[in-house]
DNA sequence: CCCGGCGGGCGAAACGATTCGCTCTACCAT
DNA sequence: ATGGTAGAGCGAATCGTTTCGCCCGCCGGG
C-alpha cells in the first residue's frame, strides 16, 4: 500500500506538501495535479491510521442504541449515517449488552470523537464519564436525569394532546391509555401530557385506564385484555410506544372487538402496520429522519467547534397525528 | 491519556514487555500485577490507532447493506454486531449510496479487516477487487453472479417449497405468486423454486400469476391490484419479499377482499406484520439471528485463518414456515 | 563442571501521517 | 532601490504501539 512517501518519490515534493494538499491546504496547481495523477497511480489512499494517531481525532462516531430491534432506532442509524457519511464521518454502532456501561467503554475504547445515544438507565453512568472525558454526546428520543448534554426528543406532550383532541373532537368521553414505564422520561412525559391534555379537553382520566407497565407487546396485548374485559370499558384508547401499540392490537383481534365501532384506537410509531391494519390505524409518528438528522447535524457541531460547551442544545421537534380510520365516534 | 511510556514509569519494565503483556505474552506473574495496577491508577486503555497503524488491523469489520429501512438487514447489523463484540471487533454500518462502489470504497478506506455484504449489482465490481485485494467478504441473502465468495443464503427452494405445499394441502389448485425482480439471485431462486414446488404438486403456474416486478410496496399493491380485478382470480396468493406482502395486503384491504374466505394468503419475512393483521398472516420467516451469526462466524474464521482461500463456503439455512389464519379452502 | 536451551526482558527501529518553525521567492508600496 | 509580507515548500520531530534481534540468568544432563 502506497504512502506519503511514495507520493514523494514521483511528485519530489516534499511530505509536508503533500500532507497539506490532503488537508485542503493550498498548494500550487502544478503540483497539485502532480500529486493526484501519482495518487491515482498508485491507488493511493490515506492512511487513516496514521491520521488518527496523529491527530487524536478518529473521524467516526458511536452510535449506542438499547436494542436493535426497533424501527424507530433503525431509522435513527440510517439518519445519521447519511448525514455524517457526507462529512467522510463513519458510524459505529453499538447496541446496548448486559453489563451496564460495557457498550459506552466499548465505543470509548474505539476512539469515537462524539456518541449519539438512545440511553438506557444502565449507560447513565458511563455516559457521564464519557462527558467528562470530554466527549461530546446527543442524547435522542430520551432525556437521562441528572445528565445534561445535547439532544433532540419529541414534543412529547404535543403527541398526546394531538391524540386527545383528535379522540376528543369525535366525541370521546372516556379515553384510555397505556403509558407504559414511568421510569423512563419519555413516557412519564407522554402520560402528563396525556393528563393534562385530558383536563384541558375538560375530560376526566380514570386512573385505572391510564395504564403504566413495560414496554413490550405482551405488557400491552394484557393490559388491553383487562380493558376488555372490564364490565364496563372506554370507548377509546391511546398506546403511546410502537410495542404497546403492537400488543392493543393483537389483543383487540383475539377479542374479535370492531375497530371503530366498539374502541377507536390510536397508535404510536407505526408506520408501517397503520398500512396493513384495517382499518387503517390512526397514529402518531415522530419525524424521525429529521430527528437523526439533527442529532447528526448536534454532533458535528461539536465536533468541529466548540469541544467543551457550558451550554446544551435540547431540540424539540414536533410529532405529527396521522389519521387513519381506527378513530370513530363512540360506540352505543 | 496514558501510555506505554506512562506505564514504563511506573513499573520500570520496558515498552516490549509491555506490549507483550497487552498482547497474551508471557510476563513473570510479578510484572503483571505490577501493570494491571499501573494501567488501573492511570486509566490507561490501548491507543488502537497506534496499534492498528503498527498491525494494519483495524478489528472492525464493515456491514454493507443496500438500505438501511429494511428490518431483516437490521437484524443482520444486529446479531453480527454481538457475535462479534465477544471477539472484541466492531461494526462498522454503511448503507449503499447513489454512486456505484461508493459504499464500498468507503469502507475500505476505514481499513475495515472485512465485509459482511447483503450486495446490490451496484456493489459487484467494488466488492470484486476488495476481494483481489485480499479483504475477506461474507455475502448475505444473495449471490452475486461472477462473484466467489462466501455467503450465506437462505434455502429459498424450500422456501417456495413450504408455501406451495401448505397451500396445496388446503386444497389450492390455481396459485399466483409475487416473484419480484428477477434480476436478484434470490428472486430467481424464489420464482424458480415456486415453479418446482407447483410442478411437483402436479399444479400448472399460470405464467401471467407469476408476477415479477421491482420490490416495492407500490408494485406488489398494484400487482395484486390488477390479480383482483381480473375476471377470473386465483384462490391464493404467494408474496415472495416483504414489501411485496405489504402491498399486497394493502391491495387487499382496499378491495375489501376476506381473507382467507375469498383469498388465501402466504407472506414472508412479515413477523411483526403476521401477529396483528386479522387473520393473522401465514408467512414463511427467515432464521435472521442465525443468519447474522453465521455471516459473523465465517467472516471471523478468515480473519483469524487463512487470508487467501481457495474454497468458498456458502451456508444454506432452511426457512420455516409459520401458520396463521390466512390459509384457508380455497372459495367456492 | 560445562554447555545448550529457554523463559523473560530490553533497545531501537519501524508504521504513515501531521505540524512547528523556517526559508525562499515574488511582488507591492513607499 | 528597499523593506515588508504573503504564499508555498521543506526538514525533522512526533503520535503510541509492535516487533526484531539480542542479552542475561537459570536449569538439567552429560
Amino acid at each position: 500500500m502506497a504512502t506519503y512517501k511514495d507520493l514523494r518519490a514521483r511528485t519530489g515534493l516534499s511530505l509536508a506538501t503533500i500532507s497539506k494538499y490532503y488537508n485542503g491546504g493550498n498548494v500550487l496547481e502544478e503540483n497539485r495535479v502532480a500529486i493526484e495523477r501519482a495518487a491515482l497511480g498508485l491507488g493511493y489512499r490515506v492512511n487513516g491510521f496514521a491520521r488518527s494517531l496523529r491527530t487524536k481525532k478518529s473521524r467516526t462516531i458511536g452510535v449506542l442504541l438499547p436494542k436493535l430491534d426497533n424501527e424507530f432506532h433503525l431509522t435513527v442509524i440510517a439518519g445519521a449515517e447519511a448525514a455524517l457519511r457526507l462529512h467522510g464521518i463513519s458510524v459505529l454502532v453499538c447496541a446496548g449488552s448486559d453489563t451496564p456501561g460495557a457498550a459506552v467503554e466499548f465505543l470509548l475504547s474505539k476512539m469515537v470523537d462524539g456518541i449519539i445515544a438512545v440511553p438506557t438507565e444502565h449507560d447513565r453512568d458511563a455516559l457521564q464519564t464519557a462527558v467528562s472525558r470530554g466527549v461530546p454526546l446527543v442524547l435522542v428520543d430520551r432525556l437521562l436525569d441528572g445528565l445534561a448534554s445535547d439532544a433532540v426528543v419529541l414534543d412529547n406532550e404535543l403527541a398526546a394532546r394531538q391524540a386527545v383532541e383528535h379522540l376528543a373532537a369525535a366525541g370521546h368521553i372516556r379515553i384510555a391509555a397505556l403509558v407504559g414505564d414511568q421510569k423512563s422520561w419519555t413516557m412519564r412525559k407522554r402520560r402528563s401530557g396525556f393528563l393534562a391534555a385530558m383536563s384541558h379537553a375538560g375530560l376526566a382520566a380514570h386512573p385505572n385506564e391510564v395504564i403504566a407497565g413495560p414496554l413490550t407487546v405482551a405488557a400491552g396485548r394484557a393490559e388491553v385484555n383487562r380493558l376488555l374485559v372490564a364490565p364496563s370499558r372506554p370507548s377509546a384508547v391511546v398506546c403511546f410506544n410502537y410495542e404497546l401499540t403492537v400488543g392493543a392490537l393483537i389483543a383487540i383481534n383475539e377479542h374479535g372487538i370492531a375497530v371503530p365501532e366498539e374502541l377507536s384506537v390510536v397508535g404510536f410509531d407505526s408506520v408501517e402496520l397503520a398500512q396493513v391494519t384495517r382499518p387503517r390505524l390512526s397514529m402518531i409518528t415522530q419525524p424521525t429522519a429529521q430527528i437523526a438528522a439533527q442529532a447528526a447535524a448536534l454532533i458535528y457541531a461539536r465536533l468541529s467547534v466548540d469541544p467543551s460547551p457550558r451550554m446544551h442544545t435540547v431540540v424539540t421537534l414536533a410529532s405529527e397525528f396521522v389519521p387513519g380510520g381506527s378513530v370513530g365516534p363512540p360506540g352505543e
